[in-house]
DNA sequence: ATTAATTCATATACAATCAATAGGAATTAA
DNA sequence: TTAATTCCTATTGATTGTATATGAATTAAT
């Protein structure tokens, strides 16, 4: 499951990617209807997993770090909650061992959930905010949901 | 994520196929290494989502219900932990509707949730307890973990 | 009938996580 | 100096996760 928190980021950097522009957070709340003060903290991750920069004081905003090509949905699913994988044993980023398991190496549910994690990890690493805005049947219009 | 309740529910089915026969679920717990009266409830659950029959009193005990080859893990992932889906709006067997979206047909998180659910699905709706005795190297001896 | 083995039902506990909100400090441009 | 903004820390309330405890109901064997 996605957290909302993990909603809103996306939702948020899909605004300031169609938007090309630094937004102060109160415009990014509006346009991507989340609530304001939790997306302070959100935007607050997203520039230390080095989604966006932030500028602070009058005129300031938050600005996508780089082109919206290169800004991988599951860099971001991954900073906002954690692991891709449905298991911890089966994730790469996140590896942790189970108490429950002597032998993983043959472990029959960690190896379907490999499976799984790898098809998650195919769709998530490989759309990025680009490919999200091309979903959109127009563009730069806030129709995004 | 899996919970530990789905993990479990796993185990002690892969339990019950390898064995084949009616057990006790003392007995599960101890092959499968898991928390005795957790699994109590689990089995529980597990006769509710069809996957097993369960006999009371002495010389009771839980048996699969059917071929292993019939039972799905997506089957048993849903009864445990709900929706395949990251995100209601992408899951078709527990559909919700997002409060904060107006047009989930353009909605590009969701489309883009919906091929991460499809892929999910694919795996785990194809993927039957049979299937997952198979990945074990050795069979009938209780070294699947 | 009694006993032992079992499932089944209900209640409880405790910790962690989620989804936010509050208040204010620090920074910056006008 | 003021207004707009990010940033930081704390708090809250609800929900969920991971169990454990107790005991009732059921069944087979003696």
């Amino acid at each position: 499951m996605l957290s909302m928190k993990c909603k809103y980021a996306l939702k948020a950097l899909v605004v300031l990617a169609a938007e090309g522009t630094k937004l102060p957070s109160s415009a990014i709340a509006q346009k991507a209807r989340v609530p304001a003060k939790f997306l302070e903290a959100i935007l607050t991750d997203l520039r230390k997993a080095d989604a966006l920069t932030s500028e602070r004081g009058a005129h300031g905003g938050h600005t996508l770090k780089g082109e919206p090509k290169k800004i991988m949905l599951g860099h971001v699913v991954r900073a906002m909650d954690g692991m891709l994988a449905p298991i911890p044993c089966a994730s790469t980023f996140y590896y942790k061992k189970c108490d429950d398991c002597t032998d993983e190496k043959i472990c029959v549910i960690r190896h379907a959930m490999l499976e799984v994690r790898n098809k998650i990890s195919e769709v998530l690493d490989g759309l990025s905010l680009e490919d999200l805005l091309n979903m959109s049947p127009k563009k730069k219009q806030q129709l995004f949901w």
